[in-house]
DNA sequence: AATTGTACCTGTCAGC
DNA sequence: TGCTGACAGGTACAAT
């Protein structure tokens, strides 16, 4: 689910709630989930603090707290990190939790529901909510200054809207490679927070078949890829994200993306452009959806 | 070094 | 009404 348009919607909707919160509590319900360090550590660690900033690099979700520590938090596919106010048995919006009927309400004392596999308590008596049904997110600390040490933070590539992230930049990445597009898309090393949806969405609004090999693009082809990158995320921002299964922001608020979707699961459906039928092929083991008529062959050598 | 397959999980849906 | 297999937003690691 959370690519970079969805963790930063979540950022932004944590900010208003946790900044200037103090940690009272941590339960952790599946020990697995808190990585590289002990669970009991990561609590004791936690208590006390207080939230001082939300940022994100690529799909991962950085609180910077006091004392000089950084809570990560990194999605997976199914990962939701939202607010509840007041005492747990309030959501915040009866009717914006469509997806987690199962993790509401929560009491006190009460086993977690299932799926939710951690609670920060707050000093307002509003509760972070840590909900992951398939378990591939996780959640650890460290030392705000080696954050980006961290395995999976060191290696990421530049942030895609930054100025940082340029076309000679993407034409480095991309010129003498032998892999496919669509996977060097993928790649976080060659830049970070694109993922399996936006990646089908940029290829499309650039016309490039998802198999193009990296080195085919031609400077003409390469440009139209960067600013499509751009363009895209900064469309998958505007709307908050793509819901399609349980995708929620940190108030619980679906998304709207899904509904500007062009090829990503559309196959067999009618192109928005030019009405050919979208196809599916795999690529890396990925689905990828595409309009054979918008987005240029591969060539065929 | 780069690439491929597999593992980690739960849930849904289509087809038999 | 089951059962089975394919598939789902992501990464990490082992084997080639």
């Amino acid at each position: 689910m959370p690519e970079l348009p969805e963790v930063e919607t979540v950022r932004r909707s944590l900010i208003k709630h946790l900044i200037g919160r103090t940690i009272e509590e941590v339960e952790v319900f599946l020990p697995k989930i808190i990585r590289y360090m002990e669970v009991a550590q990561f609590q004791e660690s936690l208590k006390n603090q207080q939230f001082l900033a939300i940022e994100r690099r690529g799909k991962y979700l950085l609180a910077h707290l006091s004392k000089g520590w950084t809570l990560v938090v990194h999605l997976g596919m199914t990962g939701r990190l939202y607010y509840l106010p007041v005492d747990k048995g309030q959501p915040l919006s009866s009717t914006s939790l469509p997806l987690t009927p199962s993790s509401l309400p929560l009491t006190k004392g009460s086993e977690a529901p299932r799926h939710v596999h951690a609670i920060l308590s707050l000093d307002n008596g509003g509760s972070l909510v840590y909900h992951d049904y398939r378990q591939f997110g996780y959640l650890t600390l460290s030392r705000t200054n080696e954050t980006m040490c961290l395995k999976g933070l060191k290696e990421l590539g530049p942030e895609p809207l930054e100025d940082k992230f340029s076309l000679p930049v993407l034409q480095r990445g991309v010129q003498g490679r032998k892999a496919k597009i669509k996977q060097l898309l993928l790649d976080q090393r060659l830049v970070a927070g694109i993922g399996n949806i936006y990646a089908d969405e940029i290829l499309f609004t650039a016309g490039l078949h998802p198999e193009r090999s990296g080195g085919s693009l031609t400077d003409a082809e390469l440009k139209k890829l960067y600013r499509s990158i751009r363009y895209v995320l900064q469309k998958g921002i505007e709307f908050r994200g793509t819901s399609i299964n349980d995708y929620v922001d940190g108030e619980g608020h679906p998304g709207e993306f899904q509904h500007h979707l062009q090829v990503y699961q559309r196959t067999g459906q009618a192109c928005t452009r030019c009405s050919s039928v979208i196809q599916r092929v795999k690529v890396g083991g990925r689905s990828s959806h595409f309009c054979p008529q918008c987005q240029t062959e591969p060539a065929k050598i």
